[in-house]
DNA sequence: GAGGTCATGTAACAGGTTACATGATTGA
DNA sequence: TCAATCATGTAACCTGTTACATGACCTC
């Protein structure tokens, strides 16, 4: 029901094509809404035929022409008549956590390491929302910006985007450590009281 | 495609009926994986003709007699096999981020409203965040727990849920400040040079 | 006697995902 | 020559949501 709302509040910054989109919906709106290249257009479609959004072809040369949509003034009304509805609750669905609950009867090492590759996607979207900021920022400090900036939106949501990969970064190194912490332990005795580890000076 | 696995690893702590899952996925399961009741009844439905899950059904009286699955060896292990699959990246969906980014041509105080309410959501899930570990640390401190616990998942999923509620709960009384600061210079000033538009109030 | 809890379900629909297709351009 | 980028789309399918229904019990 509300894709519809995250496509007009991301047609807030400009006009944008389908593909634009999808790729604004892979960086900065993925914090907080997620969607596929196809449900945009669809979504698109929906919202031209609407008239909450006007559509214009641009003819290029050597590439395909495109589609650009742009709010209209119908668009704008209903976007801004939705934040004055009651938002329901975040939805999360999160496989890498579905693992971590299975992960005493699963494979620890594999959960392991999908929470480092989840670190790193997190450090690289971290790079992306700085340099996203610098840009917003233009030079202002925080202050003088959130002072004067026509538009503070997607601020705010920078914000929480960040600090929600921030959060991912400082649970995935304390998950490593746990899972590290317990290893030790279950390897150091594999069975209950069979042969101790070998004493050091004897590795050889 | 893994709501399938989702109630897997919420068996993992024990037989339940779909009622009973119902409240699970709205507590402590939520902060990873959301589903309705009619999502997970019919899906308890699929897993139990597929064999991975085992229906008995309980005779009660003074209430509705109700069916009771457990994990079967091969839904434990379709579940310990899904934990070494890529997961894919973390889907959210949160309308109240969507009016945040359209605050600057919405309605101020009813995002400014939805905000704190939603950090009053926040103070409630970790109240019951808090209860929940308590349980499972069940008087031992947290290293003794980390060593000694037959399980640690619930406990790395649990750590996550807080700390996402944690940092909801730090950006909201940031956003708060800065929409209040940003109402004070526009009340000061209220119009550069001409009357702005009425924004759109809110419906109720 | 009204509303909440227990407990399950059907039906219809809306939303989301996957696979596939096209076809030129650009860069390694 | 291979892969990526630009740019859009169709079709089929799976998932998720909403509305509604049942009916007994318990508490205020």
């Amino acid at each position: 029901m509300s894709l519809k709302y995250a496509i007009l509040a991301a047609l807030l910054e400009g006009e944008a094509s389908g593909y634009d989109l999808a790729k604004v919906f892979d960086v900065s709106v993925a914090n907080f809404w997620s969607a596929t290249p196809q449900q945009l257009y669809r979504e698109l479609d929906r919202l031209a035929e609407g008239g909450l959004i006007a559509a214009r072809v641009v003819e290029q040369q050597r590439r395909p022409n495109k589609r650009v949509f742009t709010l209209t003034e119908a668009g704008r009304d209903a976007l801004g008549a939705f934040t004055a509805e009651a938002p329901r609750p975040t939805a999360i669905r999160d496989e890498l956590l579905v693992m971590t609950r299975a992960v005493d009867i699963g494979d620890r090492d594999a959960v392991r390491a999908s929470v480092e590759e989840r670190m790193e996607w997190a450090r690289a979207k971290l790079a992306r929302y700085e340099r996203l900021r610098e840009r917003l920022l233009a030079g202002r400090d925080e202050a003088a910006f959130i002072a004067a900036a026509e538009r503070i939106g997607p601020y705010l949501t920078l914000m929480r985007g960040r600090s929600f990969e921030e959060e991912n970064l400082r649970w995935g190194q304390r998950v490593l450590e746990i899972l590290d912490r317990r290893a030790e332990g279950s390897d150091a005795r594999p069975a209950a009281d069979a042969e101790e580890p070998a004493p050091p000076g004897r590795a050889g």
